[in-house]
Order: structure tokens, then sequence, then C-alpha cells
RNA sequence: GGUGCUAUCGUCUAGUGGCCUAGGACAACGGCCUCUCACGCCGUAAACCCCGGUUCGAGUCCGGGUAGCACUACCA
């Protein structure tokens, strides 16, 4: 009797979503999809004081954006959360969370504290490693130690305190990884975890995620190395609530490093380094800065997605390109890899590469359009002839140069020449291409091409070829040449494909232009 | 400090005791192609953390070191 695998992805909205918290939302649904099972969003908003505005609707439009799909919980389509195992955010939950700090506090499993963050901060300043467990909460203010009188009338009247965990020393506790095999370590150096403040009226993360899992029915627990070491205190908490047998598997996912030196990866090392390490763009109101995202940089979801995928997963081939079904059929948790992956954000580009090339030139000019009409706009030359001949064969241009670029952003550098012709030319490029001869090599030239009325990149290759030849003039000295006049440069596709796009008018035209200018 | 996890080219990784003279990809470099620049193709350089042990045989298993990382909150 094979239950349905159920997993879920369960962000705090404290910020935009980490690239690596992504990822731990693909493997999910990945694993999810694979099994047939259901994909989960839960909001984890445990911290009222790390609240972000904005931050969840973030986290529900990037995955969207990325194609990760979710079946249950909060998404674009259901805000408010669809699923028969609502509410979906924690801060919503209360209640229920009561009724389990109940049942631990009744089992004996839980206690109540009143020391204030002050006193324990004083504590772990006068004793080194001060850990509020089995050896010292006999001396803390708790209900262990006062008179049960006290502690109902102290709470009665409203002072704050928070629930602990009373975690018994001298027991092995084995956390079983799918990824790293047994974990086993002593219960003793566990702390008595706090599981509720009446602060703010709300569990913490411990104690909503053993009740939630266990509620929403989870399977497998999918989530980052970071985790790994209080997966212990999880099954101890199972255990205390005796859901044991219906406990879910845990994955400890490796986690995503700085490209240079060591550490996981961090917002900061984004902007050091120079790449975004969220998926969109995110405006922090709450700290009034500006994020970059992979959408608005440019990026494919689907190279993201590929690009991620690989960060720490890999099959026994060679393949590295993926379509999302194909990481669906493939993607298992024994092949994830134990160790911590560095971002290699040159890799990320490639991938993006590749997804652009193989884009249709109609589906890049629809992407390149606004990009170049901006371009336009910014040098005021929207309405020239020749910038509006261009924009008419977009399809053509793109697909002559998207081989050279990794974002379609970067068509405009290669193309910009299609638009205008060249105000200013390369010095190096003309150092090295425009010779002693050009200029008298041009005017020859412009001679025989004004006589065409083919335009056809065959045909004028067909009759400039033989008469280079004839003249022994030299078939780079004469297209260089020419390439300089069109460019302005010594780059760019081959000739005869520029003066297709070009066409005659423009082509004789521009020479003339460039020729003026270079012969004085 | 304590606990845990991890360890193959610069990076992502393949490798599950003999197919390893350690494979692929990114990046780098060189060449070919060629009217330029790219693409593409071909090639070069580049790694099993160290020390023991097991075994006829170890990158692969075991032990010990070392190093890196994570955790160590009334954060997740």
């Amino acid at each position: 009797m094979n239950q349905k695998v159920r997993v879920r992805f369960a962000p705090s909205p404290t910020g935009a979503l980490h690239i690596g918290g992504v990822r731990t939302a693909l493997y999910n649904y990945l694993f999810a999809r694979q099994h047939g099972g259901d994909m989960l969003l839960r909001i984890e908003d445990t911290d009222s004081t790390r609240f972000v505005p904005g931050a969840e609707q973030y986290i529900i439009e990037a995955l969207d954006w990325l194609g990760i799909e979710i079946d249950e919980g909060i998404c674009l389509s259901a805000p408010n959360g669809k699923g028969e195992h609502g509410p979906y955010r924690q801060s919503e939950r209360r209640e229920i969370y009561h009724r389990y700090v109940q049942q631990l506090l009744d089992s004996g499993h839980a206690y109540y504290a009143f020391d204030t963050p002050e006193a324990l901060e004083q504590k772990r300043k006068e004793i080194a490693n001060f850990q509020y467990d089995a050896r010292t909460r006999g001396e803390m203010d708790n209900s262990l130690t006062r008179p049960m009188q006290e502690v109902k009338e102290r709470i009665a009247q409203g002072e704050k305190y928070v629930v602990r965990f009373k975690i018994e020393p001298g027991e092995e506790v084995v956390v079983h990884d799918l990824i790293r095999g047994d974990v086993s370590i002593m219960s003793d150096i566990l702390d008595d975890k706090v599981l509720y403040k009446s602060a703010d009226d709300l569990p913490t993360y411990h104690l909503a995620n053993i009740v939630d899992d266990h509620l929403m029915e989870v399977t497998h627990v999918i989530r980052g190395e970071e985790w790994l070491p209080s997966a212990p205190l999880h099954v101890l908490l199972y255990r205390a609530f005796g859901w044991t047998d219906t406990m879910p598997q845990f994955a400890h996912l490796p986690l995503l490093l700085k490209p240079d030196g060591n550490g996981k990866l961090s917002k900061r090392d984004g902007d050091r380094l120079g790449f975004p390490v969220f998926p969109l763009e995110f405006h922090n109101q709450k700290e009034g800065t500006v994020s970059r995202g992979y959408r608005e940089d440019g990026y494919f979801p689907e190279a993201v997605i590929n690009f991620l995928a690989l960060l720490g997963w890999h099959n026994t081939g060679d393949q590295e390109l993926y379509t999302m079904q194909e990481l669906i059929d493939q993607f298992s948790l024994e092949r994830v890899s134990k160790a911590g992956a560095k971002f290699d954000y040159e890799k990320g580009k490639w991938f993006n590469h590749q997804y652009l090339i193989r884009r249709s030139d109609d589906e890049l000019a629809t992407l390149f359009r606004p990009i170049a009409l901006q371009h336009l706009n910014d040098l005021n030359i929207a309405d020239t002839p020749a910038a509006q001949h261009a924009l008419e064969q977009l399809p053509q241009i793109v697909g002559l140069l998207k081989e050279r670029v990794n974002f379609v952003s970067e068509l405009w550098e290669q193309a910009d020449f299609f638009f205008v012709a060249p105000t200013q030319f390369d010095p190096k490029s003309v150092q090295k291409r425009w010779k002693e001869d050009s200029s008298q090599r041009m005017q020859e030239l412009l001679a025989l091409l004004e006589k065409e009325d083919d335009w056809t990149a065959e045909h004028l290759d067909s009759i400039v070829m033989p008469w280079i030849a004839e003249n022994d003039y030299g078939v780079g000295n004469v297209m260089n040449a020419f390439r300089v006049c069109l460019v302005g440069a010594a780059r760019g596709p081959h000739i005869w494909a520029i003066t297709d796009i070009l066409g005659k008018e423009e082509t004789i035209a521009r020479t003339r232009q460039s020729l003026n200018y270079l012969s004085k």
C-alpha cells in the first residue's frame, strides 16, 4: 500500500526567494512529479519580526515564471491557498498549534519558561557554551522549578513566556537521510528548543513544521543541508507526538556556495561579483533596496531551471541539456551530490546561450524588438529609413547573429550597424583593414555594384569574386575594406549577408559615405 | 569551543574494487575553417586532500588525520 507522495516547499516571506531556495523548490517539484505526487506550498511566517511585505507574492510569481507548479497551498491562482489541509499560512494556524503545544505540555514533553531574552543573554555571557538543557533547566525560571500555582498566576497576569521542548539526555537519535544515509547524534547535545512564544502567540519553526507536515500528510521532507543539525530534534518531536509511523522521510540537499572562496552563496556575493541571486527583480519595501533578478537580466526560465538542476544533481551520462520533462523523468535523490556546489555563473550564461540559439528567429525577433526600439529611441533615430528597414528584417538579422550572444539584450551590440550607418570607425580595424589602395578599390567596387539589379548574395558573389581574381586584388583586401565601410569595424557576419539585409540602396549610400570619411 | 556533514581538473561533475593511461561540460589556451568577428570542428593544459589498513588489485571499502562547510536564537 504505497502512500501518495506529498512534498512541500515552505519558504519564509522574509525577502526575495534566494536562488538556493529555488533549487530546493525545483528538486521537490521534480520528485513530486516523478512519483505522481503533490507539490505543496506553505508559507512559514512564524517570525513576525522578519516579515517583508510583498515577499510572499514574489515567491509564487517566481515559481510560476520558472514553471514550478503548485498543486496545493498558496499559489498564483489561489493566493489564499487551495486544498483540504489549509490554511497554508502558518500565521493563520494559531489555534491548531495551541492544541498541539498543549498536548506536549500535558504529556510532560514540554514546559513553560519565563526567562527573558536578557536573562538568557546574561547567562550565556557568564557561562561559556551555555545551553538550556537537562543540566541547566533546574536552575532556570520555568514550570519545572516553580510551583504550579505560581506558573498559573504569572501566565494569567500576562507575563510573557515560551514553551520549551523537554529533551531527555543519554539517547542516541538516528535520522535516516535519503541522500546521506543514517546520521546519528546524542540527545545530550540538543537544547530545550523553544516551541512556542506567547509574545506573538506563534510557534517557532520546529513545532509548526512538524505539526504542519503531519497534518498535511507530507511524505518526504526535501530541504537544505542547514536543517540537518536540527533533524534529530524533529525526529524527537514526531516521537513525542506519537507520530513515528507516519514520519516523513528526510533528504538534506547540499548547499549552494560562493563562486569564489568558501561559504554559502549570499545576496552580497551577487552584488560583489555582478550576477543575480534571485529569480526575479525584487523591490524590498522594508529596506528600500532593489535586487537584480534572472528574469530581468534576460534569462530564459528553462535555462535557469537546467542550470540549477545540475548544480547538485547529475545523471550517469554526459547529458547537459534537459527539458523539465526530462528532469522529471530522470531525477533521483540518490544521485544528488553530498558536497556543496560552488555557484558557477559563467556556466549559467552558457545554458542561456544554448536555449537562446534553439529559439526560432521569429520568437527571438519578438523578444528583441522592444530592446531595439529602446536603443533607437535613445539614439533618436527610430524614424530613419535605415532603422525602419532593419526593423522589418528583424527575424533575419536575429537569425544571423544569435550564435554569438548569450542574451537577447546582447543582440543590439551585434546588430547595431544594421540600423544605422557607422558614424565612427574602430581605429584598430581601420588601421589593419583600410589600406593604401582601399579608396581606389571601393570606388571600383561601387561602380561594379551600382550596375547590378540582382542583389542576391549568390549573384553579387558571382560577379565580385571573379573581378577580384582577375585584377589580383586579394579577396581579404577588398572584402575587409568593404566591411569597414558597412560596419565601421572588423566584425559581423558574412559580407553578402550584410548587403542582403541592407539592400542595394543603403549599401551603396553607406559605402560612399564611409569612403568619403575614410579617404580624408 | 561543541556537534554534524563533506572531500575527483579553476568550476559543475562521471566513476559504486580490475573497463581509469581517471571520462564529459563550463572557463582558459592553441589550431583548423575563413573576407572580419563569432559559431563549429580538432587539440592542449588541468584533478583522485594526506597517512595507514583490507585486497592479487583502491579514486572506489575501512580507520586516523587534515581541511572546508553547516548548525550551535523567543530566525527560518
